[in-house]
DNA sequence: AGCGTAATTGAAAATAGTTTTCATTTAGTA
DNA sequence: TACTAAATGAAAACTATTTTCAATTACGCT
């Protein structure tokens, strides 16, 4: 199921948000781009369209929709975080080539079992996980470089 | 196996860093603590003992200590890096608490399947990786907060 | 369709975290 | 002990992000 524009927009309203151009630019920029943006990233996109919009905006917007679990945010190290549309049910992970920067997705984690174990455990009651492997690209592994 | 100071010294030596008394310092701290400790949190604790340090020292070392293995960061959201001790063979993982931010560690991740597989089917030469469960501690299901 | 209001916006300033620059100091070697 | 490359601290520079505030706008209500 993807989230259409007009489920996008009943969201926002339940949750009292209004659905404002702006949001809808940068909603566009990242669901029709298949990369990791960052903030950004995502500013000079939305820029073509909207001239005026400030950055701010793409700040507060990210906020909004990461809050509502319509994007997700990606945590490669350093000082930069990274958005990208979630598709429901589609949970997905990433694998970081530790030289170039790539990211490539995977699905199917499977770590049920290892939640249920810490649940036991540790008395937590898990609501999601953050799973990313480092590592090189076949490319990387190809120049091997320093 | 414990990774003594003489030990650090000879890894430090071998690549050509010196090891200074604020080095140490750092070290120590990170040591010292059973917490991820961000580059401020560790200004902090060395600044009692080496009340001149600057906050510079405290980032130069950091990128070494990490980039040699010896100390490793852990992400946990907005942007803020953390680092603690890397004890050799103990690898773990977190549960960071999404209410209070409480921090509890695991091991036993046992991915290498997963590692294998994505090994084999993305083509990476997989190095690391980064797991972190979040969720609701004991202490705060039984508040239950907004 | 027009009104009213709370939400949203953009600009600028503020803040936080990190890195660079550079002159001075120091660890480790010869 | 003297030498030299590496390390240090202070200040400035940078980057990413957040706050503030006055002006604008979406949208529920007539």
């Amino acid at each position: 199921m993807i989230l259409t524009e007009k489920r996008i927009a009943t969201i926002l309203r339940r949750q009292g948000y209004k659905l404002t151009p702006q949001r809808r630019a940068v909603l566009d920029a990242i669901a029709r781009s298949h990369d990791h943006l960052t903030p950004a990233d995502i500013y000079d996109k939305v820029r073509h369209e909207h001239p005026g919009i400030g950055l701010v905006t793409i700040y507060r917007t990210l906020d909004i929709l990461d809050k509502l679990g319509l994007i997700c945010e990606v945590h490669s190290g350093g000082n930069c975080r990274r958005y990208l549309m979630r598709r429901p049910s589609e949970h997905h992970h990433h694998l970081i080539c530790s030289n170039c920067g790539i990211v490539a997705d995977f699905t199917n984690c499977d770590l049920s079992e290892l939640e249920q174990r810490l649940s036991r455990e540790a008395g937590f009651k898990i609501e999601g996980h953050l799973l990313e492997f480092a590592g090189r690209c076949q490319n990387c592994q190809r120049i091997a470089s320093a």
